[in-house]
DNA sequence: TAGATTGTTAATCGATTAACAATC
DNA sequence: TAGATTGTTAATCGATTAACAATC
């Protein structure tokens, strides 16, 4: 099953928002949904939610709605959720402790076998049962395991040469904390995880409305 | 100085990445930008950043291009980065502490004062320094001191319940970092980081970069 | 059958890009 | 002055919304 139009980057950044809400309806017993009716749930409208399922040719039924389960795995194969991933760590700081250990995506088939940090006090110990290595290491473990995603969570001057790092030992995916928009060939994806350009984004809106309060 | 042009949210969501890469110039000493070079750097077309800093009439000179620490003002202005903020977080798991010790926000102004959780183990120890308190006490600590953003790093289940309760307490501005689209006024600010959308979205492109190699 | 709701086409809206006169 | 580069208007592109015939 070919999909029907190209998926645009406006109605990916939507899918894991589908996939959440989906779950969520599934986890309270709900088989069935109208576009109407999950349009409300997630704030769009119906006719976009229309638009967006179109695209990779779930369909749902005149008069009825969709399938929540059948509409829900649809979308996970389209995320390519059907399969496992591995994933390592660079940089066991906060951050990359933090991420190690977080277990919102385990049950999506997302898992963290190892870090790596620079760290000699850190190096040979276990964080949250998974082992830490050097990042000279790295090679050696991505020929020995398979390594899907990785995932930067260095300070900041360290992130482009982990990445080139991962890239060289044939990682094609990276998640990345640090602060930076790393460079990479087109074959390799990225998705950028800025927070404090999330903060900045919030500081703006909190003060927009403050101004808005006083007219 | 009123601003010229509405600031659409798509531009919004592109000044954290121009501030940051002001920052970076300024620190590389390059005093001056031209919307081409600095383009260029940013993946942005020059034409588009003209449309955008002209937003907010943060001007440049023709034939010269823009002078970096004025513009980088200028945008911080716009951000409502010229106050502080004090910040509170919910939650004291792995999240909450490692966003509670992240330091890539420090010097734009924020600053974390404390953390709640209801865990009586971590009650009345310090986290990096910061008293953790139980969440009972978090509209008492809101009247004693100015809290202007609430960070919910609980765990899914709890993270409405924090977030009326910060709204309580009168605090405007949620950072939420819990897998939940919170309902709130329209009078508050929200950011979210959902980790789990990024890592999915990260799924997405890499499976689809497979599918084009194989063609 | 009548009501509900889809898939899909057309209309609108907004964001990005192109072009160029103004001017440093 | 000549070259560079802006501010701004117009053209294009893409995404969202509206409308409605098809049909469960």
């Amino acid at each position: 099953m070919g999909q029907a139009h190209k998926i645009s980057d406006a109605i990916v950044k939507r899918l894991p928002a589908y996939y959440r809400y989906l779950g969520d309806l599934q986890t309270q017993g709900i088989t069935r949904i109208s576009s109407k009716e999950l349009g409300a749930r997630m704030g769009l409208t119906a006719s976009q939610i229309r638009q967006d399922i179109n695209c990779f040719g779930g369909f749902g039924q005149q008069g009825y709605g969709y399938h929540v389960a059948e509409l829900k795995a649809c979308i996970g194969d389209v995320l390519g959720l059907v399969r496992t991933y591995n994933m390592v760590v660079l940089g066991a700081g906060h951050m990359g402790q933090a991420v190690a250990q977080y277990d919102g995506f385990r049950h999506h088939g997302f898992c963290t076998t190892a870090l790596f940090d620079p760290d000699t006090n850190l190096i040979g110990t276990k964080i949250a049962g998974l082992p830490v290595y050097s990042p000279q290491e790295l090679s050696h473990y991505c020929r020995e395991n398979t390594v899907n995603i990785g995932i930067i969570a260095t300070p900041m001057h360290a992130a482009q040469t982990s990445c080139d790092a991962l890239i060289a030992c044939g990682v094609y995916a990276i998640w990345n904390f640090a602060p930076v928009d790393l460079v990479t060939p087109d074959s390799v994806a990225v998705s950028n995880v800025h927070l404090s350009d999330t903060l900045l984004v919030l500081a703006y809106h909190m003060q927009k409305n403050l101004h808005a309060e006083l007219e």
